[in-house]
DNA sequence: TATATTTCGTATCGTTCACTATGAATTATT
DNA sequence: AATAATTCATAGTGAACGATACGAAATATA
């Protein structure tokens, strides 16, 4: 836990409300809410099935987190998680092909996880779906892109500093990284086990020595 | 009664029927309902948004198709086609690699076809789900799985050849080339057009130098 | 203790879901 | 023309959907 969020913690613990307290944790059913997400999908994923998984009746969900909507965005950023963690660890490896490999190497862990569903929360849940749920695909499309552009400067890092050629499609690199997790994902679903993703991420890695 | 239409009544093979005729041609209807699910997906296209689509009402949905599933597992049959005719392309192809090389391209141009929605239908329409619809995630899986077969047996010709080094591991490969088009499809979703599709189709087609 | 405030569980709300009962309409056969 | 067979459009079915109204329960403050 870091320093800032022990500091929140304690400002929160100590600035009480009145009223009745809250009988559960926001934090704890948001992950289950997650949880129920990754697994089934944001509309194929009913009020129902949440307030089962996260042991929260229905008022009690919408009072903390407005509507499914709206827990679904919370759900999928506490997925994703501060991108400024991964534009780091890629900033941090050697080279961009190093950082991309060991971004998919990262997705092969995550999408077999033992105690999460299989494949990919982004590539899953909102894969298509009815006009309602626009918002909600343009938001996980959003997310997708951000990844993306983090990936294209790392890789325009390199060419700037000479460790790619000057004609590397950045482009066309990050769109096919993009390309090679999220189709890992759908692997994952098919029941890929985590041998055969990260088999899967390494042969993706090696494409990059003729590019 | 001649003897020609007796044999025909037999045979079960008269062509016409006895009672009011179909209003609609059932394939034209079919394939309005492929572009659905196609475009929506499986559980978010609501039996209103079918008949809206194929211009045909409830009853003689039902009447035609059996069930909202019979008629998505007809539709996906229809998407995917005959797959000996995929791996008869394959096999004509010189190398393992050509063909791959084809099948990419060949999914760059189909997921962003302009009379069609973008990205692939065994990749958007089912990615996820409630428990009621497994058997349809189940039978979309057996289709990304099929695909993968042909794959693996054309690179298998390949090594048996002398034309693959004999280490190439061909399940890693088929698995990558599945998860590369499946990926592009979520591209494809995102708004890539064709061009930025084939450049990945090319480039995930030339890591294939150094394996 | 009395009051204000917030969350609790119960019991719904109106709408949409996949699906169908029913009888009129349309055809081939007799 | 009469009958049998099939499809048509209308109008629903019960169940599940996302979302809430409401009063009881639980806390802080006066």
């Amino acid at each position: 836990m870091t320093l800032v969020s022990v500091t929140m913690k304690h400002a929160q613990t100590s600035r009480r409300k009145t009223g009745r307290p809250l009988s559960f944790d926001r934090e704890e059913v948001l992950e289950k809410a997650m949880l129920a997400f990754w697994d089934s999908g944001y509309e194929t994923t009913s009020i129902s099935d949440l307030t089962a998984a996260m042991g929260v009746t229905a008022p009690s969900l919408y009072a903390a987190f407005g509507n499914k909507q709206e827990l679904f965005l919370e759900a999928m950023r506490r997925y994703a998680g501060d991108h400024t963690a991964l534009e780091q660890s890629m900033a941090e490896a050697p080279t961009a092909r190093d950082a991309i490999t060991e971004m998919l190497r990262g997705a092969a862990m995550l999408y077999t996880g033992e105690t999460t569903p299989p494949g990919c929360l982004l590539a899953s849940a909102a894969a298509t779906g009815s006009p309602d749920a626009l918002a909600v695909r343009d938001a996980v499309a959003a997310e997708r892109r951000s990844v993306r552009d983090i990936i294209l400067r790392r890789i325009a890092v390199d060419i700037t500093k000479g460790l790619l050629p000057p004609d590397t499609q950045p482009e066309t690199l990050a769109d096919l990284a993009i390309a090679v997790t999220q189709g890992m994902s759908v692997l994952a679903r098919d029941g890929a086990d985590r041998e055969r993703l990260l088999a899967v991420a390494e042969a993706a890695s090696a494409s990059w020595g003729n590019l």
